[in-house]
DNA sequence: GCGCTGCTACCTACCGGTCGGTAGGTCTCC
DNA sequence: GGAGACCTACCGACCGGTAGGTAGCAGCGC
């Protein structure tokens, strides 16, 4: 939909107000689970309310699933993109990402996990590609981390989406009155996958064939104690 | 079409059909987006037939997830969780899970993989209680792995929920004719996780350095059964 | 052989309710 | 007086589920 700019001061907070709502709905019982009632009961409107201010089910959705994307572009990706060193860009990242799924602010996020198959066509094709954007973002990383022998050599493919797959599936088990904090998962998933690689010398050239240890590659780490 | 010829269709054969079609349906379109008549049409029966055989739509869901994990123990848990070692354990777990997963055999562990919160109440209860002893498989081979110098030592909480994402997450992304095959996928997860590990005093001389801060305090559990 | 009974496997026809969505009116504020 | 914001009232389609009927078959006494 055209955005016609500011016309009234709270014209775009209505609407983000509805898809937080809505947001808030669909993550707990599902697009499919979800009527339209439902939702405009919630905003506190009825259903011929609601449809004033959006254009149908579908468009919705993925109203919501991009604000959850600007959500997690924002939290995430600018915080982290800019770090030199690859590894740590990677931690950092896992940390901010782990705590964005850990902590139910953003319910837009949650769907864009769970609803990975719902939308169809054009609209699907979209958000596709905003994910894609993070999966490169991952495998450049891996990539740079494997080259300058910083991490245990590793398909940048397989390595995206090992991370990916660690910290989104956090969404189906994770409670926040477990037994582990969120700090505790995100310190060990980072130790896990990426944990202090002291790279030795090595007689082979870079990138050893040896399964196991690989060149130094000297003076990359600079970058120290990224905080979360 | 009806008459499957020979002698009588076999009750129990008749009904793990309506299963697996119901699943198919149900991994496309998700649970609440399949209607019953879809359902019906696609058993080549009207919806009055179909409900001869089955209570309700979510006593078919909850059959289809029992269905699921009878498949997933069969063809995972039972064929690895006889091996001694607990990484070589852990590594041929991952491996038969991940193939589980990517070849689509079973449409059946997809829902029980998606549709993680469709069910509630008592249904709900008894598959989480399935899932769980697959949990508490994987944090005590985890558990088991540490506490011998294995593997890093990790929380096995942590350990088992990232092995769990890494794998599960595959279902949300996998192609079969990507650029990775599903092989190659279990080769470079495996490898990531649970990499070679040179405990004190092992063969192949140069496991040696083995670029970390921890100890691996137990000198037994030599044994390096490459199998699996 | 014959009808009869009991049973399974399905059918047609239908239930009350809800779905996503809309036509057209009213209210309020600039 | 015009433009959004929101309403009542309603649409046809479809939802999960059921009442009640029927075709086919196995077993039965006779």
């Amino acid at each position: 939909m055209t955005n016609t700019g500011g016309r009234k001061p709270d014209e775009g907070e209505r609407y983000r107000a509805i898809l937080e709502t809505a947001a808030r709905l669909i993550c707990d019982r599902g697009y499919e689970g979800t009527s339209m009632q439902e939702i405009a009961a919630a905003c506190r409107m009825t259903k011929a309310g609601l449809y004033h201010h959006i254009q149908n089910k579908e468009q919705l959705l993925f109203a919501i699933m991009n604000y959850g994307m600007d959500l997690f572009e924002e939290q995430v990706l600018s915080r982290v993109q800019d770090i030199a060193n690859p590894v740590e860009r990677l931690r950092a990242c896992m940390r901010h990402n782990i705590l964005l799924v850990t902590r139910g602010w953003s319910k837009e996020v949650i769907i864009i996990l769970h609803e990975h198959a719902t939308l169809t066509g054009e609209t699907r094709a979209f958000i596709d590609a905003r994910k894609k954007k993070y999966v490169d973002f991952l495998e450049e990383a891996f990539s740079q981390a494997s080259q300058q022998g910083l991490i245990r050599p590793v398909d940048p493919t397989v390595g995206a989406f090992s991370f990916l797959g660690m910290v989104l599936w956090i969404y189906k088990w994770f409670k926040p009155d477990g037994r582990l904090t969120d700090e505790q998962i995100a310190d060990g998933m980072v130790g896990m996958l990426f944990p202090p690689f002291a790279a030795v010398g090595d007689t082979a050239g870079q990138a050893g064939p040896s399964p196991l240890r690989m060149v130094p590659s000297v003076s990359a780490t600079g970058t120290d104690s990224e905080d979360a």
